[in-house]
Parts: structure tokens; C-alpha cells; sequence
DNA sequence: CCATAAGTTGACGTTCGCGTAAGGTGATTG
DNA sequence: CAATCACCTTACGCGAACGTCAACTTATGG
């Protein structure tokens, strides 16, 4: 149970990167392996914070945004953060984040929709499509 | 009715980007406003367009993306598009989208759920937080 | 003992999405 | 007539997010 630490190789098999994005993502302190030697050891809370990273990018978040809302789920670590501002920081990326989901969720109605548009054509021209 | 058709500047107020956005968007193939000698007239078309094309960024689509999920609004046009084709790019699409927004679910649930911990903590240090 | 693999640190290159001059044109307006 | 808009093109610049060498250091095993 202690030796959840892992390379840089298994990290990037694992969630499929390069370790030059986990070099880069280090120098951007958003992840903090540990060192032997000269060597990064990822520790458990490097993988979690890792793919909280790659979802983000998946929202259009960019690194520093996502170093921001990170910096929220550290709050476990009870460091005289300045926590209250953290949570402003928060509240108003969960609002944005809400307002993403509703617009996403609307394009996808939208596309739909289209779509149906688009296979009564195919199938009038005798085309068989999926779905 | 005919007079749909709106100056650069126009535009830009009505969607809060520069010139230079749109001139780049025209480059890139996403609008194609008309001449009138050498100044841009932007049609209908271009405005629906252009709302696509702002959603798709929050969204974290490229302009490249943007263009191809474009191309699918086109079918109106009725061109012999390679109808079939495009269909399927965005069934890939939306399956990518339904993904996007699922996982924004969950990641709102996440940090909300991280919020309420915080709420807490903050909350018994005396400190007052809104919602 | 030496090769191969897996890791390291620079440092420069690349793509995307525009920003930002710099300079030119054409239509109004005081 | 001069000036001021509002628009144009050309072109270089920039930060973000890595890719891609190059050159070097361990660690391992045949």
C-alpha cells in the first residue's frame, strides 16, 4: 500500500501521454512527483490529480484554470490556504461549468436534429445509414 | 427582408469578437461574407454560423472541428456533398459531445460534492459563505 | 564489460488562435 | 480642402501546449 508510486514510463502507458507532457505539466506545477535521485516517482495523488488534468482539457479548461481548480481539491491537505477565496474561485467555475453542460446540452439537440434532417435525405437517395 | 446583410463592424458588436476574428474565421473557410467592391457584407448564413462557431469553442472544439461539424448545417444546401460521409463525421461528433457532456456531469458532481466539504470546514471557522 | 533500455535536462521547433502595428482606400463632414 | 471614420491588406508577434532532437546518466542483464 505504500508502493503506489510509479515511473514516468507506466504513468504515460497508463493514461496515454508522453513524459514530456508530464515533464511540462510538472514545471507547471500541477503535478509534484517525488524524487530518486534524479528520477520522478508518481505518487497516488499525482495519478488522481492527472486525470482531473485530462478531463479538464477535455472542457476546453486551459493548464492554469485547471491549476486553479486543483488547487480546490487540496483543501484535504488543510493548509492555511486561503481557502474562502479558493471557494469564490470555485463557485464561479462550477457556474461556468453548469453553463457549459446547458450549452453542450442544447448543440446536442441541435445536431440531432440535423441529423434526422440529414438521414431522411440519405434514405430518400436509398441510402442505409446506422441508427 | 433582403436586407439581411451586415457590415464587419456590425458584427463584431453584435458578437463581441474584433475584425480580426472574423477575417481569420473568413481564411479559415468558417464564414464567407460577401464583396461589395472590397468590403465584407455578412449574410444570414454567416450569423448562424458564426453562433456555431462561438459555441463550438466553449465547448473546447478547434476551428478545424468547428469546420467540419459546419459542414453538416450545409446539407440545406443540398450540394452533392459527400452527404454520406459528413453524416458519419458527425455521428462520431455527437458521440464525442454526449461523451463531453457526461463527463461534465460528472465533474460537476465532483466538485460540488468537494464544495460542500469546504462549506463545511469554512463554515466552522466561522466563516460565512454564500449558497 | 559493454550494450540496451529507461530515465534525465536543456533548447529549439511547431501549431493554433488570434493581437497588433503599419500603411492604403473610399466615403462623409466640418 | 483637410480630416476623420470605417474599412481594407500584409505581415510579424505571441502565449499556450506540447513535439523533437541532442547529449548525458544510471540500471540491468547477457
Amino acid at each position: 500500500m505504500t508502493d503506489t508510486l510509479t515511473t514516468i514510463g507506466q504513468m504515460c502507458a497508463e493514461f496515454d501521454v508522453t513524459p514530456r507532457t508530464l515533464r511540462f505539466y510538472e514545471a507547471k506545477e500541477l503535478l509534484s512527483p517525488v524524487r530518486e535521485g534524479s528520477k520522478r516517482l508518481f505518487t497516488r495523488r499525482d495519478r488522481a490529480r492527472l486525470k482531473l488534468i485530462l478531463r479538464g482539457k477535455r472542457f476546453g479548461f486551459s493548464l492554469e484554470e485547471i491549476r486553479q481548480l486543483l488547487a480546490l481539491y487540496d483543501i484535504g491537505d488543510c493548509q492555511r490556504t486561503q481557502l474562502a477565496k479558493t471557494y469564490e474561485v470555485a463557485q464561479d467555475r462550477l457556474e461556468a461549468m453548469r453553463l457549459q453542460r446547458d450549452e453542450l446540452t442544447a448543440a446536442i439537440g441541435d445536431l440531432e436534429q440535423q441529423m434526422d434532417v440529414a438521414k431522411d435525405i440519405l434514405k430518400s437517395r436509398g441510402v442505409k445509414v446506422a441508427a
